[in-house]
Order: structure tokens, then sequence, then C-alpha cells
DNA sequence: CGTCTCCTTGAAAACGTTGCCACGACATGC
DNA sequence: GCATGTCGTGGCAACGTTTTCAAGGAGACG
């Protein structure tokens, strides 16, 4: 094993001065003559001290740690807004502890299976959806929250509209010309998210708007189920010349059905994605950009907020979305739509 | 603001014991009558008490968190790797905190910007590619460390055999009928990883055994850098019939300028990538996979083994890879390879 | 030269846990 | 009945910081 690492008291030592002006200096409290701030500065830097959150966090009751809540940490969403989010924080010094529930969120009491109540400064909540239930269980832990990608009355949300998102990507191909416009959604075993339902209406909402029938079809979540849809709609007695999915990902799956039916995109159907995600720049798919990272880093820059007391703990912050024009919408054949 | 929470002075006070019984109690230690212990974990039950690992590692010195260093957070790759390092922690009921050095590595210390001296059990760097001098920078913070992605000699790591994996990879393409099959490599404006480096000696090792001359393009990094090469190799006098790329998003973008060429894949040109990349298999390329999943587990794993002594601290683990088939390899136009 | 103030510094009491030691109760062996 | 364990429990001193308070010294002002 290796010598203890330094503490305090050694470089209050070393500085020749007492334990409380080497707090001042390290914590940049003012009162300490410069002269023997530079002196103290120095011998901290060569025993490359570093204060102890762990002490000092035990005096001032602030642990200088933010924890993050994720269902999931795979998905590609998740690592950009996490990275947004740790931007966030590092500006103001805080370390980020990211907790992934997954599986573990069925079992009752998980919110309480998390270290929280003495261990974190704020919690942050990435895509949870949580109910009112869980929204009570995480305040009883007695620290700040923020929500992402979810809006509860009364807590500091940050979101997208979903609704106008989706309202936007259905008016895009409609000025485009197209008339049969489909809407592929996801179905979830368990529970039906907010977002998921959001841009459902938002859909319907477009196309209730120009006098048309909304058409929607859910079969699963993932890939397979944008595969599962694609499948059925194409087989209708007259398909769509244009379809709008809920996420990348079922709009993946539809595109991989489409190549593998020889149907060309946009020549024969238009198809629209949201997310933005990392794959669909690569098969050049028109969607709906949300910006994962700026939401972290808003989230981010929030929950600092709130915890120096610069912001409301009921702030909402709603994010602009933005459709990225991409090969894989156009006009119907034979139609002359309108650009947009 | 909220009442306090409750301390284990609450919980004693409640159960009507001291507060070393607690202690023993919450820690699962021996030497409690059954009846008491109960009584005490009733208690803290409801008044729905965890104890602070900020006062407990005060004295233990075990802080119960682990420091997890990573480049970025936005590629794939990390959120994946991050998810089983924060399974394989849970296990261990020990805490992830992440660290996005980024940028910040640029500069001089960015090693004692970071917290990490009293603040963590154990550091583990993701496909960080740390110099010599880093790594005894790191080593200073006295804490165990595991290298993931990157194998250095007297340190434990846990890594893929990069050079295997290329040279599978071209195993397979020669095993098909393939013998003008061109490498794109990435090109970084500051320092080739190891990894990098690897790969493309795994290629030439794999083309020389076979008695062919290696043909390496390196343009870029990122999609664009696959675009780039794919375009210098498709406008050679006479290009090659397969193509293997040193990730994924360089084959991507080799795929796009396919597409956009009219080159059909894998009719005229086979194209091979390396991580199986989420998006691969949308574009149904073959590729090698690194299961950046079991990597995480098992650095995680690894972390816990070295911290509770049950595992050497310079164990190195090597994973394996493994190629996945896809669509877009197959033997060259007119010949008649054997399949592999 | 005395008094008042301001500035800098040090001593000591927290903070919420865990480890060690001592104490009593009870059972066991001669 | 007395020495010797063993088991369950409480008391107390750490751990490494911050914070409060008091003390000392240097000027400023009368």
């Amino acid at each position: 094993m290796r010598s203890q690492p330094a503490s305090m008291r050694d470089v209050a030592h070393r500085a020749g001065v007492s334990l409380s002006t080497v707090s001042r200096v390290l914590r940049g409290a003012p009162g300490v003559a410069p002269e023997v701030r530079r002196r103290v500065q120095h011998a901290a830097d060569e025993l490359s001290y570093v204060v102890s959150r762990n002490a000092s966090g035990l005096v001032t009751g602030r642990t200088g740690r933010v924890a993050v809540i994720v269902p999931f940490l795979q998905p590609w969403f998740f690592g950009v807004a996490l990275s947004g989010i740790s931007d966030a924080l590092r500006e103001a010094d805080l370390d980020m502890l990211v907790y992934q529930v997954g599986e573990t969120r069925a079992r009752e009491g998980w919110t309480r299976a998390l270290p929280l109540r003495r261990n974190t400064d704020a919690v942050i909540t990435v895509s949870m959806d949580l109910s009112e239930e869980e929204c009570q269980r995480l305040d009883d832990v007695g620290v700040p929250m923020v929500l992402v990608g979810q809006c509860a009355p009364g807590r500091a949300s940050v979101y997208i509209d979903d609704r106008a998102g989706t309202a936007g990507a259905t008016q895009h191909l409609l000025n485009l010309g197209h008339t049969r416009i489909a809407y592929i959604g996801s179905r979830r075993e368990e529970w039906s998210s907010g977002s998921s339902r959001h841009r459902l209406e938002g859909y319907e909402a477009g196309m209730a708007a120009a006098g048309l029938t909304p058409w929607s079809v859910s079969k699963a979540t993932g890939r397979t189920g944008g595969e599962l849809a694609m499948g059925e709609l194409l087989s209708d007695r007259d398909p769509p010349t244009a379809v709008l999915a809920e996420f990348d990902g079922l709009a993946m799956g539809a595109h991989r059905i489409l190549r593998r039916s020889g149907v060309r995109v946009p020549e024969s159907i238009s198809l629209m994605g949201f997310d933005n995600h990392d794959a669909a720049a690569v098969l050049d798919l028109t969607t709906v950009d949300q910006a994962p990272y700026d939401i972290g880093l808003t989230a981010g820059r929030l929950t600092v907020g709130v915890l120096d007391g610069t912001a409301r703990s009921d702030s909402h912050v709603e994010m602009p979305t933005q459709i990225i024009l991409r090969q894989s919408t156009a006009s119907p054949r034979g139609s002359r739509g309108l650009s947009s």
C-alpha cells in the first residue's frame, strides 16, 4: 500500500499556519493576508492536496454531488443528455452520480434503495416518467429535484413540446403534398409514457387541422416495432405515401422493411423520424431534433440555479425542437407539393 | 424547507438502544440479539433512514463510490460500457461517479482537477489511452485503478484484442474470395490511439499471411473520414472489392458514399465495420462485435474484486470479439469464395 | 498616549458515523 | 462457590473538515 494521502493538517503544518487558515484559503473565503494565502496555496499544491468532500460535507450539509437517475444507460439519448448535465455540473464544481434503475424500478421501494438521503444535493431524473407517487417518494429524500423529459406541475422540469414536434412534422409532410400520412407509434407492455402520448396527439391534431383522418399503427417498441408496423402499412389495400414515426428507432425498422421490399424512399414513400438519432444521419432520415445535449445542459444549469437559490424550484423550461431536413421526405409521386 | 432528515441518533432513540447497536444492525455486523435487530430495522424503516456515506466514509476510509473517467459521453460505446459498469458496481452496493474529461484533458493538470483524492475508492478509466505519465499521476491519488480499452503492463486492464479482431475480419473477407481488400483507418490530429494502431496491424498481418499487400487509407476520423477515404478508393484505377473499416463510424461514411455513387453493397463492394454500433444493424453492416456491455460489467466486477482483495491489482482480462455476419459482405462478383 | 476599530489568526466545538474497549449478565468447568 | 469464557450492549474517541468566537496587532483618531 502507499502512504496516507495528505490531510489539511499536513498542509497547515507545512505552511506554518493553523487549520482554520488553510480551510479559509482553500475555500476562497476572505480574511486572509495575500502573502499567507500564497504560501498555503503553494503548500497544498506541493502535497497535491484536495479537500475531502466527505468531511466538508459532513459539516456544511452539502455534498457537492448531484444524483442523476436514468432508466437505462444504453440508448443513445442518455449518453448525450448526461454529457450536457455533466458539463453544466462541472461548471459549478459539482460531481455527477449516475444511477441506472432499469429493471429494479419494478421493485416497490426502488426509490429507497438509492442512497440519496444525505448523499446528494439534488436529484435529476431523466425520462423517468414518474408517477405522482414516485415523485413524492423522491421528494421525501429532502433535496431539490429536477425532472427531464417530463413536465410535472409544481416541480422543476425541462422538456420538449412533443405535441408541437409531431404536429410540425405532420405539417411538413402536408406541405409536401401528402394526404395519406400514417403514424407509427410504440407499444410498451407496461405503461405508455407521457411523451409517447403527446407525440401521437400532435400528429392527430395536425391531421385534424388539415381535415384528414389520422391513421396510426402501434405494434411494439424499438426497431422491431417499426418493422412490424411498416409491414402492416405496406400490406394495406392503399398504402400511405408518407409515414411519421414516434422516434427514430421505429423509423429505422420501417426503413429496413422498405429497403427489403424494394420500396424507394422518398420516391414511393416519404419517411420521417423523431429524435435525430446518431444513425438518422446515416440513413439520410428527415427527423425532428430535440437537442438532448442542450436539454442536459439546461437541466444541469437549472439544478445549479435551484441549489444556489437563483432559480425557482418549480421553473419549467420548454426546449425547442427543430426539423432536420434530409433525403427521406419528398413530394408524393405525381404531385407537386409546396415546399414548406 | 423541509424537516431535517433523520440521523442515527433518532433511530437509536426510537428503538430504545444505543448508537453503537444501531450502527451494528445497519452494517449487518454480528453480535446483536435477533429481537433487538428486528426492532432497530423497523425503526429505521419507519424513519426511512439511510446512513450517510459521508460520515461513515470519514471513519472507515471507504467512500462507497467509484469514479469512472471517460473522454466523452456522447458516443454510443460509452453509454453501453457505463451501463455494464453501473450494474457491476450496484451488485457491490457501490455508487458510480462519472467524469467526462473531454476537452479539459489538454490542460496540464486535468488529473488534479478531479476531486478523487479522498472521494473515491477506485478509478476506472474508459478508452482514455493514458500515457505512462498520466497513469502515474492517477496512481498518485492512491486508489486502485482499472483501465478499460487499454492494456497497460502492471495495471489492471480490461480490453479486447484489436489485432485479432481485424485479423479475423480480414480472414473473413479472404475466405469469401476477396483479394483486393482495402482498409479505412482514422487519422486524428493529436495522437493515434493504441487501439487504432492495433487494428491496422491486425489487418496488415492478415493480408501478409495471405501473401497480399495491405492497402490502407486514412483521411480523418468519424463519418467524414469514411466518406473521404471511400471517395479516394473509388477513384482508384482498380478499386477494391472489399473494404474493412477501423470502426463502424468510418464504415457508415463509406456506406453513404457507396450509396450515393450507386455502387451496390455487397454485390459490387463488400463493406465491413468494427464495433457493432447500434446503427450497424440498421445498415445491415457486417461487423466485429466487442460487447461493450460485457466489457463494462467485467471491468466493474474486477474493480470490486480489487477492492475486496479477491482480485490482483494487475490482472489483465482480454475480452473476446465476434464477427456479426450481416448483408454487407459477400463473395466478389464472379468468384465463388469459400464460406467461412 | 489611550481608546476604538479593523484585519488577521488560532482554538475549539460541532457534523454523523464507526471502531475499540469496558461492563454486566449468564453459562460452563473445576 | 469461584475462576473463566461468551455474548450483548453502551460509552467514547476518533475521522477531516467548517464555523463560531475570542484574542492579538496594527493603525487611526482624539
